[in-house]
DNA sequence: AATGGCTATATTGTCGACAATATTGGGAAT
DNA sequence: ATTCCCAATATTGTCGACAATATAGCCATT
């Protein structure tokens, strides 16, 4: 159940792709400095190649660069969470209702095999689930939608800042039982090609989710 | 009326502004290749400034890069415009609601004043109006929303790619008046504070212009 | 002691050259 | 005549060096 979607070719994919993981998993603190030189040698590539990564991180809104000052990892906060929560719950209802419609019926079935593993894995109480698996349900229906330019802005656009508020939030206790019982409806709800319902539930999905981690990050940063 | 928001400061701004112009415009045709070197002589700048600028434009979806291959100028296609529509219509609906909640005052009431000066525009007969007109329109409501993310992906995601369409493929007859009482509809939905209908009558006027431009996009094609 | 300006330093921006990869064209074999 | 392979060419990918800009620290002045 891998994501081999993107197959780095370039030295510049391997570094971006891996500045990427390094800043979405925490290696490297949010609201730090991102000094080109120095990456450079971390990464063993020359500054050219950070530059590349670094740019295309910012379009992932990942980093934040001024001109002859340099790029930062950006920070997270509530009212950022708010915002990006906004978008994604107009984003993806769009592609909850867009995927009753487009999906194959091969594509659904997959859908519902792929929560009856998630329920295993729930069920025998590891908690890493949440990270991969939600994701890879999302990363599903996206796809679904058949919708290039939301694809587009939903995976290469703010799909990994969300992961990173979900990583470093942490993701765990009873919300993670009950986002499965979630997935679960809207996974029937598309089954049903009903896409008005979809979208209803997708939105509520994350409108709970978002108060989930709105309140980690409160409990957090105070 | 200018928009003053973006002041290139770097080379590569500039390049990239000039290019981004240049390809919504159509001085590049669309679906050309992007040679480095070519461009690199045109604008009289390095291959670098040549690089970063196209990398930017990859994010705004108006060029497509192949790694080893090079970058084309995206081609315009029913297909496509449908995709980009159906986005434009969700998150723009969204930045009508939003507005509607958020504006201050001052700034419906700069609104208003905005559209009487496109009234004496349209009654002028200029039908240039349109170009930049109801672009302001939609950009000061897009602002409005006070949501960063929602504005960054509209503005610097698919705010061009959007004027591409309507630049290359005309905007004029009797749609220019229609579209400009849907402006007074929805400013008068936000002047209400009324955030359900401004994004109802948003969604309809923008799905009414997708409806144009496609129409003329298959008499274009065929 | 505090502030303002200047110099030294570090960091980013830009460039031209070289390396690696794709494309094109021609020649040989079937 | 067609197809396959190989060499020549052109284009993109990568690098290190230099230029321009911002930052930090020190000294002089008040």
């Amino acid at each position: 159940m891998l994501l081999v979607t993107e197959q780095p070719v370039t030295a510049s994919d391997k570094t971006f792709i891996q500045l990427r993981q390094d800043i979405v998993e925490g290696d490297i603190l949010s609201g730090s400095k991102l000094s080109e030189t120095e990456l450079a040698t971390r990464y063993a590539v020359s500054r050219a190649i950070v530059r590349e990564a670094i740019n295309r991180l910012e379009n992932c809104h990942l980093v934040e660069r001024k001109p002859n000052v340099g790029a930062r990892v950006v920070a997270l906060s509530p009212e950022r969470l708010v915002s990006l929560y906004q978008v994604r719950e107009s984003l993806e209802g769009m592609a909850a209702r867009l995927a009753a419609t487009n999906m194959t019926d091969d594509e659904i079935d997959d859908l519902q095999a792929l929560l009856n593993a998630h329920l295993q894995t729930v069920q025998s109480g590891d908690t890493y689930y949440q990270e991969a698996g939600d994701v890879d349900f999302h990363y599903r229906i996206i796809l679904g939608s058949k919708n290039d330019h939301l694809i587009s802005m939903l995976i290469e656009g703010i799909y990994h800042l969300i992961r990173m508020y979900r990583v470093q939030l942490g993701m765990a206790g009873p919300r993670v039982t009950t986002a499965f019982d979630e997935h679960r409806s809207i996974a029937r709800a598309i089954d049903n090609r009903d896409g008005e319902l979809a979208e209803i539930l997708m939105r509520r999905h994350i409108f709970y989710t978002r108060n989930n981690l709105e309140q980690k990050l409160l409990e957090a940063v105070g």
